[in-house]
DNA sequence: TATTGTTATACTCTATAACTATA
DNA sequence: TATAGTTATAGAGTATAACAATA
């Protein structure tokens, strides 16, 4: 098992300073050894990556990821409870229940009582709420252009692994 | 701009219940619609469920992605100092700092001065910390097999690009 | 008993800004 | 002035567990 922990001879022990003196660039200076051909440590820093660029994008008009998907999935399922809701976006419904609330005093979903179940409610966007997911889907569509040109054609490929990785690997 | 907000017409105003009502599995009973086709969203996660993974199988033994990626970096350049480690790992000096102390306090490395340069430490692993990256190491690769294992063939393209969205999106 | 939603609580990760000490 | 590292602080995001209401 030793071949895992190989590293360039050459830096095993640099003359002081060789390294670290390295400044501008130095995520390229620096050797990542294996961390460079694992999947999960790539997909941390791209996901990180993304979602700075998007929050950069969104900034001014507030409004995160996790709401906007949240908002995306009410408006496609009109009616869904907060637990489904939860499932769909892969965050407990304890984490659910502040977003929908916040949403909800900002005016852009309502909550209504359930005929047949007392227990939950139906969520559905008014008509700001679609205004402005209108919006966010606009800058959301703008940023993931960028991923877009990156991606090219093997984005039908690329979204089936990582969505087999979410499935799967969960 | 219409056709952005398009949703499934079925869908538009479901019987109540229809869609609340489902319970196991509901990821997959929801629409996404658009949020489907968006790299960024997957990203996410995927990003998630391979973190959640990790940190499951590397529980009981302690220690994190960012900190295995920490150590990876020091071992793989010894003599690192913090603010380069920071930029190779995408990180803030900040964010860095309380890492460091903390596997230092546990012994796996070491900081030392720097000859020429008062203001900066050496970094190193101590012969515990090879070992306990060692170990972790295993762990990790363990669980990118799993990733391995959906990606195949794919893994140097998926890889590559991963690492372009992360330099070029940021 | 099981489920929906809420709350209390706590934890991890992260950055900004202000600071010290060196350069 | 500029850089390395530290600290204080704050904020996002998240989950677990206990709970009330309802099924």
């Amino acid at each position: 098992m030793d071949a895992l922990m190989d590293k360039p001879a050459s830096r095993r022990r640099p003359r002081a300073g060789a390294v670290a003196s390295a400044e501008a660039g130095a995520q390229e200076d620096l050797s990542l050894g294996l961390l460079n051909s694992l999947v999960g440590f790539h997909l941390r820093l791209a996901q990180d990556a993304s979602f700075r660029s998007y929050s950069r994008r969104v900034g001014l008009r507030d409004l995160k990821p996790g709401r906007f998907a949240a908002m995306m999935v009410i408006y496609n399922n009109p009616g869904v409870n907060q637990t489904a809701l939860g499932r769909a976006i892969a965050r407990d419904k304890s984490t659910v229940t502040p977003l929908l609330q916040q949403l909800e005093r900002q005016g852009l979903i309502s909550r209504s009582a359930q005929a047949g179940d007392g227990r939950s409610f139906q969520l559905h966007l008014t008509a700001a709420g679609e205004r402005t997911l209108h919006e966010l889907l606009e800058v959301a569509l703008e940023h993931d252009r960028k991923l877009d040109e990156i991606v090219g054609d093997r984005k039908p490929d690329f979204i089936a692994l990582l969505k087999r990785i979410w499935r799967e690997v969960g």
